[in-house]
DNA sequence: TAGGTTTGTTTCAAACTTGAACCAAGCGGA
DNA sequence: TCCGCTTGGTTCAAGTTTGAAACAAACCTA
């Protein structure tokens, strides 16, 4: 079949997205670099784990919550942990386990540097979109994200990020 | 002044924007390097060059369109001339200058690949909106863009990527 | 209950990114 | 013309990401 190629309204839509996702991106990650010392991601892996239950998670939960793999997750939390943002416990009940735990420096950190973030963001992003645009925004990337459900059968996107693997308790 | 945090509906879109944008990202790296060998930023510089009249380029003006560290640059360059797929030559009317230019074979790759990459981005995004969300995300995203204007003065988002320096003739 | 498969996590090397430092070459004015 | 400032690019070390092993514990199932 011949390839069906982008419209020129596709073309402008997704160079426009594509463009601002890396600014985004960057500027997020700068802007946490110098207020807390470290990347976007390893901002959220703190926010994660300070809305999870005991404010401990699976690595695995944890992994698919933030849709990372499992080694880069590894790779992070064994930084956050030298920094003592974050500590990692055995689970009990199962020995293969590893709990990953927000430590009180970690949540202070985050709460010292949160502000900061969300201006950031509303800089960047909602400053700049009218209350409509918001709510198209969230419908196009829900929509977006529907598509990545069959990947690993996940939970829908962000809203339970903290959710147990099986039923089974841990920690 | 006190911080103003998202509210529930920012909160929603931003999460469903962030983890989208990622796995969006992810999903593009892996399939380009499965047929291309390379990834999306890669491929970016190809199809940028490929655009450009004579397929060629300054360094700084290619990092620029792209929004990405001259630095960053010059490592991907690098790489892709070691591939045949991009050639450095000397600016002669700069002689600090640094030109880049797509070979033939890189004009193949990317003819090559070209076809699964837009089925990809349809399959990502495109397919997943209705016509009228695509006119949603291209006014958004230009909105977003636009907040980046003065970080260096730059022609609107992609719309130009190959704009010259100054009006100096290059190659 | 032994043996094979799956699951949870880490490890390792190779590739990539970042930011600061560096080196030329242009540019502008005293 | 000489000097200091800016611009175009690269280099380098440190940090991060990737994907493919490697491992170990848990889970079948015959």
């Amino acid at each position: 079949m011949t390839t069906r190629w982008l419209t020129p309204e596709e073309q402008r839509a997704w160079r426009a997205y594509i463009a601002s996702a890396a600014l985004v991106e960057d500027a997020l990650d700068r802007q946490l670099q110098q207020e807390a010392g470290m990347p976007h991601l390893y901002y959220s892996i703190l926010a994660t784990l300070s809305e999870a239950p005991e404010r401990r998670l699976r690595m695995t939960d944890l992994a698919e919550g933030l849709k990372i793999t499992r080694s880069r997750l590894t790779y992070a939390v064994t930084r956050l942990e030298k920094d003592g943002l974050v500590r990692r416990e055995d689970c009990r009940w199962d020995k293969r386990g590893s709990i990953a735990t927000l430590t009180d420096e970690g949540m202070r950190v985050l709460e010292r540097t949160a502000p900061g973030h969300v201006e950031t963001v509303r800089a960047l992003l909602f400053d700049r979109l009218t209350p409509e645009q918001v709510g198209q925004l969230e419908e196009i990337f829900t929509a977006v994200a529907g598509g990545f459900q069959g990947d690993d059968a996940h939970a829908t996107a962000e809203d339970v990020p903290w959710r147990r693997r099986s039923g089974k308790p841990c920690s």
